[in-house]
DNA sequence: CGTACTCAGATACCGATAGTATCTGAAAAA
DNA sequence: TTTTTCAGATACTATCGGTATCTGAGTACG
């Protein structure tokens, strides 16, 4: 054990390495795209070569799916930030409404995950990976769903399953579109929500 | 001009070639996706070579165009028929809940269009076109939104730009959820569909 | 007819990129 | 001090989109 001259273990070093290489490749997916960004690119903007990505991820899809994990912790962070604002119903319709807005509007998350989904027909690991996430994310937003309606006193007049499955693919259909044309009106998503939950009330 | 012997033109032979070059794409973009689908497997499928493609196309994004104006064909004489069967209004979001169902189930069309769609990052061309065919699209479900509201009385109580947005984004972001999850319920689409027109009811 | 021209499609090539195989030098173990 | 290990570098392969060039059958024209 060296006490003195090298203070970072072999370990952390590759840890490092890892962390920086995910930042840079987020970055870059999210500009670039995913099939527009090469590995050899993120690599060197990150200070190594292309050794070693494949040293610390099997492949790009992986590189991507660390990059996407680490895009989610943020985004349920946010969420979940937004609902614990306010009390009443109104309110955190138009907290969500807000975070979506800016979720949805100017960076390109979903058109990263979207164009990523796509690998998905030609690689089973792809596959399972976002059936597993999406499964997650929509079970999350099923449990708001719950809780926000059982304190508004609707009972369980709404099927949070189903709301889940309206919200999140709103969120992508709109994200999708709103990546192609900024002109998109994303009030529509909370409209549709209001929309859902007084439909249920009646 | 020859009177007998070879009986096509020379413009003719090239129609030919295109139709069948669009035909093979269409079916090896929607199984395959549109990265993996290479323009030499392609253009060998069809009988051809490279040379017949880009004879024939300016590149890969302009084949896919072309094959996704030929599914838009389909799709959009789908939906109209689907709308001229009934005449009342439950009838209609039935019928064009049960196309949803078949449009949005089965084939990946909207994953490949999503998929294609990430390419306009890095392709004015086709930023632009699929922008221009977005609006069309959605100034026609406005259009079958507003007759439809109209013919139940419903007055103009329903933004129908609105409505297309919503409809148009739920469309897409299930057919992409779906063609990764096929557990997923399509039957969310009819139901937002009847929210939306109760709440501007009330 | 027959000769010259045109152009759809074939062939050959280039550059970029994901992935693999191999190497190297410093940290860790002995 | 010597040996082992392995993170990351280097070198190479295969594939693919795109370009340049070629060719021969169809076309216009004398």
């Amino acid at each position: 054990m060296a006490v003195t001259g090298t203070r970072v273990t072999r370990a952390e070093r590759q840890a490092q390495t890892r962390e920086r290489l995910i930042e840079v490749a987020r970055e870059m997916f999210l500009s670039d795209g995913y099939a527009a960004t090469s590995l050899d690119k993120v690599a060197v903007r990150a200070g190594f070569s292309k050794g070693a990505v494949y040293s610390n991820f099997a492949g790009k899809e992986q590189l991507c799916m660390a990059v996407l994990d680490s895009i989610h912790e943020e985004q349920i962070e946010g969420v979940v930030t937004a609902f614990s604002q306010d009390t009443d119903l109104d309110g955190r319709i138009e907290a969500f409404a807000a975070w979506a807005r800016e979720g949805l509007g100017q960076p390109r998350w979903t058109a990263l995950e979207v164009e990523f989904g796509a690998i998905a027909r030609q690689s089973p690991y792809v596959a399972t990976e976002l059936v597993k996430r999406h499964r997650e994310i929509r079970a999350a937003i099923a449990e708001l769903v719950r809780q926000v309606t059982a304190e508004a006193g609707l009972g369980d007049a709404v099927d949070a399953d189903q709301a889940a499955t309206t919200l999140l693919s709103l969120g992508i259909g709109l994200g999708t579109l709103r990546s192609l044309d900024s002109t998109i009106d994303v009030g529509v998503f909370a409209d549709t929500m209001r929309a859902l939950l007084k439909t249920a009330k009646a």
